[in-house]
Parts: structure tokens; C-alpha cells; sequence
RNA sequence: GGUCCAUUCGUCUAGUGGUUAGGACGUCAGGUUUUCAUCCUGGUAACAGGGGUUCGAUUCCCCUAUGGACUACCA
């Protein structure tokens, strides 16, 4: 039975890196036939963040990727909340001094600053391990009553793991295959902080151990620390799940990995919904991109199934992808292709839908329309847009007279003979009846046909005082839903105040 | 600096020991729309470099370069 977690760290909002690593452990366990579990990882008390927790359960609703076990759903293996059960942690960690693959360490986070510094003074790097562990302070190096002693005292005190002296440490992962690091080069982890709880690498083993999680998919920025990883299972004598590390999301443009401040910097969001707290971060979802089309950009930024398809559900995610086709690389994110995403989906929405999206932001401004006409509406620009929120800079002069016409379209449209030709054309559609785009076009053209008029010069006139600029669907389209009363009125608007 | 990971059009990517190296986004051009956008058609554009192995490497190996991650009592 296939149990794979995703386990953030409440430090702030879910960046879309983190949301990508969410869905991608979703799909696998769907894929599976498995669980997906919520873990939260809150062992830093230092950056925990208030809402945070929230807005990671938020974010994963909003996506549609449903939770099997967690801290709202429940599940056997709770508690869900790292803090919740802290106390625990500790006695792995005594175990492992037990079984002398650990060890207490006195040193203070000053004296190892000053050591840092003194190493790097001489151009070298400290790494608390096999080499110096036996000149600082701690159980391996003091004699036994005096640390024994510190221990009684209530000296502050971590322990820390015992890495093994010139060992070859093979594993393997699912995307990136085998892998061998010495263990020489590793330095002695903290696993028990002295402020009674776990640091990342021992929390994280104990709890999928405990949470029975057969695959971890989590961020590239894990495999360094892999090799520890793979030793405390060894440690403490427990079958080590499969690993499969994912890689990274890269800034659009220049260097590096998306981080949370790219998005204000570069105008697109890195977040999938507004955050709220300290800095102001949008969110795809107030961008008013659809969470399906989110989803969908964001599973195949490292990931495809070898066809051409490019639009995926959720469920037909569900059954092409496999944990062995995402890349090994990262991928810079492309917020141009993310819009074209969101415009596929607009156009598979239905007007009706899209409509009633329109209907609330119509109403704000004023304007109380039935729906029937906007999803009329709807139908003529939806495929102008990519967001639904752009439907008004495509309609506003559907609704509102233009009061000031483009210059530009004036000098090049109003030609001498113009209001004599619209004054005429007013006049011909006054008796056209009934005002239907079909209608209108007909008569407009019979008219010009007999007098031999430019069509050019009489459609592009009509639409300089119906629109006041030189742009929107159909023109025939237009007036028909503005109705012959508004169309009149807009072309008598025109001829007195353009011109002059 | 050290350790580890990676490298196909500008971007996301497909692909193979012998291919005209395919698609999508973007971009450019033409067509349609007597507007603009859409849409259609077409174009542009890539195997990081150098050595091997091989009859033949973009594909396999090594080196270099470049990029990235990690190098906390953060995750």
C-alpha cells in the first residue's frame, strides 16, 4: 500500500514550488491507488507563522488536491502537527546514544560561531565531525562524570548524530538513480535541538517511519542530506522508504531558484492565493486564473507523459503520470505560457458561467444587466481574453458611451463627407427593424451598395462614434446588443463632438 | 572553498547509436476579419565545448565550462 506525505513548514505562505511538490505526491498516490497524508512540520518555533498552516490547507483545496489523512481529516496515525507530539522525539533520539550512533554535545552556538570564524580565517571550513568532534565538548570527548554531570546540571545540550568515518554511502532515487556520497564529507547533524524539539532530519525519519510512508517525493534541496537520511534508518534499524527528489522551479529570467519575492518583482504570482499577513503576496487564484489551469501548468513545469498533450484534468494527470518521467533539471517558469493555460480553460467555461463571474463585477461598477445579455456578451469577446476579470476592458463601451475618441482613428477615419454619411446611415438603421445583427448588416450594405458608397469609410466612421476607438468584435454585433436607442445616441453623440 | 545534482530552440519539452532533431508558448511574416483581437498558414530558432568508444554519436564514457542545491541548535 503506497503512502507518500507532503510536509511543509508553516513559515509563511505555500510558494508554488512547494504546491508543485504537493501535486506531484498526489498524483503518484492516486495514481497508486494510495494515501496522501498532510504532515505539518513546525519544529522551528522561531519561524512559525500565524495563518500559515491555514493557508497551506487552503491552497491545496483550492488546487483540488484532496487530503487522505492530516490535522482536519484525521487518520491512525496522528497526530499530524510535529509540535503536537514533541515530547516524543526525544526518547529516538536517546536511542540512538543508546545504540551509540549518537551523542550529547555541550558547545554553545557562540563557541561554534567563534570556531566557524577562526577556521575561516584560515581559509578552511569547520564541520563538526569525525575529525574535531574529539576537542569539543560533548560525550564522546569528556570523561563520563563530567558530562554526566552537565547532563544532571541543566546545561543546555543537543545531541547530535555520529557520522561514520570514511564511508562509502550508497542509495539510490527514483529520478536520479544511484548515488554514492563518503561519509567523510558529512558533518555531525543535530538531530535533538536544545530547545526540546527535533531538528528536520530526525523529525521527518521518525514520523514516516511511524506514519508507515512508503515513497518521499520532496525538493532537490533534500538530497545532500539524503545520505544522513539514509544512515538513521540504518540507525535505527528501520526499512528506509523509496526517495524521489524533485527538481527545482527557476526564476523566468536570470539566475536561480524562484523565490517568494520574484513575484511582485516580475509581475506574476508565486503564491497560489493572496496572503494576507506582513508583506501583501498575490495569489493565482485573485489573478483569476482557474485552479484547473494552475494545476495544469504547473504539473508539466518538470513533468510530461511523452505525448503531445498539453491539457490534462486532474484525473487524466492522475493516470499518465509516473514518478520516473520528471526531469532531472529544473525549469524556469514561464508566466506567458501560464496565461495561455488559463485561456484554454476560459474557452472550455461555459458562457453562462462566465457570465455570472461578469454579472458580480458588472454589478459592482453599477450596472444591473440581465444574464441572458451578458452571456451574449460573453460569447462575443470570451475569446479575446485569457482571465475573466479582462472581460471589462474588452466591453466597457458596451456599456459606456465613448466620451473621448481616439485621435489617432479620427484624423485617419472622419473624413469631410462623414457625418453626411453618418446622418444618412442614422437614418437607415432608425427603420431597420428588427435590430438584429443580421438585419442591420443587411440593410447597411443594401444602402451602400445603391449609393455607391466606400464600406470602409462608412463602417470604420460608425464604429469611431459607437466604440470611439478603433477596436471590439463585430460592429454589427455591437449595436444589436446596444439596441437601436443607444446606437442612435451614440451617433448623433459622435457628429456634434467630433470634428468641431 | 567543499560535497552532490544537472545541461536539446528565448522558455516548457519530445526523441534516437544512423531522424529533414518533433510539439507547445513566445516572436516574425502572410491570409481571414473592411477595426482590434481571435483564428489559419508559414518562417525563425536547439542537441554547452573538447576528447574518446564506434563504420557512425545529440544519444555511451571522461574532462572542461556553465547553472543549481546543500554546506544552521531552518526546513
Amino acid at each position: 500500500m503506497v503512502r507518500v506525505r507532503f510536509a511543509p513548514s508553516p513559515t509563511g505562505p505555500l510558494h508554488i514550488g512547494g504546491v508543485r511538490t504537493a501535486l506531484y505526491n498526489y498524483l503518484f498516490a492516486r495514481k497508486l491507488g494510495g494515501t496522501f497524508i498532510l504532515r505539518i512540520e513546525d519544529t522551528d518555533q522561531t519561524r512559525f507563522v500565524e495563518g500559515a498552516e491555514e493557508y497551506i490547507m487552503e491552497s491545496l483545496e483550492w488546487c483540488g488536491i484532496k487530503v487522505d489523512e492530516g490535522i482536519r481529516e484525521g487518520g491512525p496515525f496522528g497526530p499530524y502537527r510535529q509540535s503536537d507530539k514533541k515530547e516524543d522525539y526525544r526518547q529516538y533520539a536517546e536511542m540512538l546514544v543508546g545504540k551509540g550512533d549518537a551523542y550529547y554535545a555541550f558547545d554553545t552556538p557562540e563557541d561554534l560561531e567563534q570556531m566557524r570564524m577562526s577556521y575561516e580565517k584560515r581559509g578552511d571550513t569547520f564541520i563538526y565531525s569525525g575529525s574535531v568532534r574529539d576537542s569539543l565538548s560533548n560525550s564522546l570527548a569528556l570523561p563520563e562524570e563530567e558530562w554526566k554531570a552537565k547532563l544532571a546540571g541543566g546545561d543546555h545540550y543537543v545531541i547530535r548524530y555520529r557520522m561514520p568515518v570514511n564511508e562509502d554511502i550508497h542509495f539510490d532515487d527514483l529520478i536520479r538513480g544511484h548515488i554514492v556520497v563518503n561519509s567523510s564529507t558529512l558533518d555531525d547533524k543535530v538531530l535533538f535541538k536544545s530547545d526540546g524539539m527535533p531538528t528536520y532530519h530526525l523529525a521527518h525519519c521518525v514520523d514516516d517511519h511511524i506514519m508507515e510512508i512508503t515513497h518521499v517525493i520532496r525538493g532537490e534541496e533534500w538530497l545532500p542530506s539524503l545520505p544522513l537520511h539514509k544512515l538513521l534508518y540504518r540507525s535505527f534499524g528501520w526499512a528506509s522508504p523509496e526517495f524521489a527528489h524533485l527538481p527545482l522551479l527557476l526564476k523566468p529570467d536570470g539566475k536561480g531558484k524562484l523565490s517568494k519575492r520574484d513575484g511582485d518583482k516580475l509581475g506574476f504570482p508565486v503564491f497560489p492565493l493572496y496572503w494576507p499577513y506582513g508583506e501583501t503576496a498575490k495569489g493565482y487564484r485573485e489573478d483569476g486564473y482557474y485552479p484547473e489551469a494552475f494545476i495544469n501548468m504547473l504539473a508539466l513545469l518538470g513533468w510530461n507523459p511523452g505525448t503531445e498533450q498539453e491539457i490534462f484534468s486532474m484525473d487524466e494527470l492522475t493516470d499518465a503520470f509516473s514518478i520516473e518521467r520528471v526531469h532531472k533539471s529544473g525549469s524556469r517558469f514561464d508566466p506567458e505560457k501560464a496565461k495561455w493555460f488559463n485561456h484554454q480553460y476560459l474557452l472550455k467555461r461555459s458562457n453562462e458561467e462566465i457570465a455570472m463571474q461578469f454579472r458580480e463585477e458588472l454589478r459592482a461598477k453599477g450596472f444591473q444587466i440581465d444574464l441572458q445579455e451578458i452571456e451574449e456578451l460573453v460569447a462575443l469577446v470570451k475569446e479575446r481574453v485569457s482571465f475573466a476579470k479582462d472581460l471589462w476592458a474588452e466591453t466597457d463601451f458596451f456599456f459606456v458611451a465613448p466620451d473621448k475618441y481616439d485621435p489617432e482613428v479620427v484624423r485617419k477615419r472622419w473624413k469631410e463627407d462623414t457625418p453626411a454619411l453618418l446622418a444618412e446611415l442614422r437614418g437607415v438603421l432608425e427603420n431597420t427593424d428588427p435590430f438584429s445583427p443580421a438585419e442591420t448588416e443587411t440593410a447597411v450594405k443594401a444602402w451602400i451598395t445603391e449609393k455607391g458608397y466606400n464600406t470602409g469609410n462608412v463602417m470604420n466612421a460608425l464604429r469611431l462614434v459607437i466604440v470611439g476607438a478603433s477596436r471590439g468584435p463585430h460592429i454589427f454585433d455591437i449595436i444589436s446588443w446596444l439596441g437601436k436607442e443607444s446606437t442612435i445616441e451614440r451617433i448623433d453623440k459622435g457628429l456634434s463632438e467630433i470634428g468641431k
